[in-house]
DNA sequence: GTCTATAATCCGATAGAC
DNA sequence: GTCTATCGGATTATAGAC
């Protein structure tokens, strides 16, 4: 029955969340299961058609993620709720964030059948359109929205993997401050000037107890020597 | 012999290069080196060894391509130099790259041994002795040097791995100039007015027939609007 | 459908002959 | 110093009994 094989991949996806893609065999999924190694070759071909459908799960929960933010109600909402989405599933999922980066042969595979293909061509056109409608509101400067994809997903994807490999010397608190303080550089650069100012504004305002930060302080120096 | 555990070293080496890590085992070894396997055991005391070896070539590498920008004259001479030697090194040597990242958990150790945490420190110290210099030279705002590392080197990093994996679907070519590009519009968002002015400049000029790109052209009105 | 048993490969590492 | 032979372990996968 396919009832098996949907708690047999269940399994299969604790098994990868736990120990990750080295950690995966036959032989420890079958444990996890309850039953011995054979058994799972009723169901499954074999180790590569139980990885791929792992790593079909991921990218469905990548994908929830990110399609949330289609419920925002403006391009700018669509677009904070998107960084958000992945940022959340990044840091709740660190392991499947990892997965939905592999490539063919690091799964062994000669290519991804063609659904898995998909779903990462449609990750893609995704953005692109986030960017495209935030550039016809006037928020983003005009340009190629795949050349601006590729940085805003460099420098967050970079971050991401930093501190996900222990890189940054950061708690998750630190590293959410420096990412944010980081985008808000970034999206400075890339927005139109009356966005560009709001984004200012909103970020880089007073501090909890009244003070101007060194930050704000700077940014108004900066803004009144070009004004 | 000293002299047969170097020629195993550099072994050890190339099969790295080729093979990744996970290829990497002492019988593979002992065939590259044209022994068997235990006389390697003659010159290390097992495979961990020989890794940490492979690793401190690795950084040895790395140094040496960051170091040479200490020859350039000026902090932002240096940078640059810098910046240039850390995408050269990862464009030549993809494999050392991804090295000088890994974790000892990744290597199924424990933890490094001292010198080569040193290496890693000092790699450190390197980039925020550069941003510091660059900042008391009026070319950069003032800042958190450590700060201001973590954004660049996010950045840098997150293009360099995503287009090592493929992930980016350009040449060498398309991205190193969206490297390039990218790169600008962050400097832009981190340097003082006067120096962000002369990136512009330099950047954003005419092209080689004398047409000004799409993208000066805007920078030009973006520039007008603001003045 | 599931089991036991096993084949065929790989691995790191060691003992002991030469 | 290097070899042969081997231990003890992992893995994927299959054959055949129940």
């Amino acid at each position: 029955m396919s009832d098996q094989r949907n708690h047999i991949l269940g399994c299969a996806c604790d098994l990868y969340l736990e120990d990750g893609l080295e950690g995966f065999s036959m032989r420890k999924l079958a444990r996890q299961v309850g039953v011995t190694a054979p058994a799972l070759y009723r169901y499954y071909e074999g180790r590569e058609e139980v990885v791929l459908d792992v790593v079909r799960e991921a990218y469905r929960e990548f994908s929830s993620f990110l399609y949330q933010a289609l419920e925002g109600r403006t391009p700018e909402e669509r677009m904070r709720r998107a960084g958000e989405g992945y940022l959340q599933f990044a840091l709740q999922h660190p392991r499947w964030y990892q997965m939905v980066f592999l490539l063919p042969d690091q799964l062994g595979i000669e290519s991804f059948p063609e659904d898995i293909e998909d779903q990462g061509a449609a990750v893609h056109q995704f953005w692109v359109d986030r960017l495209r409608e935030c550039m016809d509101a006037g928020l983003l400067k005009e340009d190629d929205p795949d050349e601006v994809a590729m940085t805003l997903w460099a420098h967050s994807h970079g971050f991401i993997s930093l501190y996900q490999n222990g890189h940054l010397g950061v708690d998750e608190e630190g590293f959410q401050a420096a990412l944010a303080a980081s985008s808000t550089r970034m999206w400075c650069g890339m927005a139109t000037e009356s966005f560009a100012r709001q984004i200012r504004e909103r970020c880089c305002g007073e501090t909890a107890d009244g003070e101007p930060t060194p930050a704000a302080e700077q940014q108004r120096e900066w803004e009144q020597g070009v004004a």
